[in-house]
DNA sequence: CTCATTTCTTGATCTGTATCAAGAATCTTT
DNA sequence: AAAGATTCTTGATACAGATCAAGAAATGAG
């Protein structure tokens, strides 16, 4: 493939080790409504998304179907603690769009792992990157308000009001359907 | 001082390894109130609390102290953001107790990083139980009431409720004083 | 030991968002 | 194009937990 771009900004790699770690990388090409994993399957790749839109979701004790995250182009998702653990996964990866997907094996990331130092640099820029988001996330749930939570997507993240169904947006948001309707509502 | 036991579980490392990361830990001594870091401080150190209790915490946007992390016993501890970025850290962090302290500078953990395959894989383990923990907290915070978030920490942390005062345990619970007080008076 | 401060409790009231209900709009399949 | 399914909106009501208020208990300093 030649590794996504951006990959190397996190970390200096020579040459060599690029074009190996580049190989590693399997492109496909997947319709909308394939699903990358599902509840019970052991998460075994690292998806990079080039293009399109998934949504990574689960369902709650009570039953309800909410949406964890969405993953636009240009991002790494996994079921991470499936693949790290190797345990199946409780969640699910659906694809929103016909997409372009880069794909690598768990094997190939533990040896690499193993055997790259660059490699092991760039997991830990990489967890880095997940725990700030989800330090983000965390503190915007908490602190701000519905209508808070609904401006900072529509600010960041404008077109997934295009491209995703509003009650999918809404479990996102941690708001029901209905108060999603209402704010979107307002002026 | 000879690594914490803790860090062995993660990593394969060779004696010589073992050694050289083991001697680049202090160890500190901190009574009851001393801050590891304040609002402003540029956070250069990952900490190891091998003895005593930590409170991390921030000023919300309308001014309020948040409990943002208890810290205990063999739990490493760092501004996360700022020790990574090298950005002043908009938190602090004070001891609740004596306590004994493990330290690393930023600088030893970089060299390490760049220099140490072993130590490039410890901290991408490190990470990845950063992503768990904040990935757990997160669940909790969204899909558990208030009541069930107090029984989930009386039982994983019970000693918390005698170290540390009730309103800065209400404030990392996400409740109001007065709502503890109330879980707490039913049966 | 005493006074002052901080912490904790209890009660009354308020509020943001959920829930329940039902109709309107939009998409999908024949 | 019609019928059915799904998605979205709007209204009425309910409720978990916040806020406001004030007193009680615990802690700490002199």
């Amino acid at each position: 493939m030649g590794l996504p771009q951006h990959i190397k900004k996190y970390v200096n790699m020579t040459p060599r080790e690029e074009q190996e770690i580049g190989e590693l990388f399997h492109r496909e090409e997947f319709s909308k409504g394939h699903f990358l994993f599902q509840q019970g399957d052991i998460c075994r790749h690292v998806f990079y998304l080039e293009k399109g839109l998934a949504r990574y979701y689960y369902y709650s004790d009570k039953g309800k179907d909410i949406t964890g995250w969405f993953f636009l182009e240009n991002q790494f998702l996994t079921a991470m603690d499936s693949f790290y653990e190797h345990k199946p996964t409780k969640n699910y990866c659906v694809l929103l769009e016909d997409s372009i997907v880069y794909t690598i094996n768990d094997f190939e990331v533990e040896e690499m792992l193993t055997k790259s130092h660059a490699m092991a640099v760039f997991l830990y820029h990489a967890m880095y990157w997940g725990v700030k988001k989800l330090t983000e996330f965390l503190f915007t749930i908490r602190f701000q308000t519905a209508q808070e939570r609904y401006k900072i997507l529509l600010r960041n993240y404008p077109s997934i009001f295009q491209r995703a169904p509003l009650h999918h947006i809404a479990s996102y948001l941690d708001i029901t359907p209905e108060t999603l309707s209402r704010l979107r509502a307002e002026k």
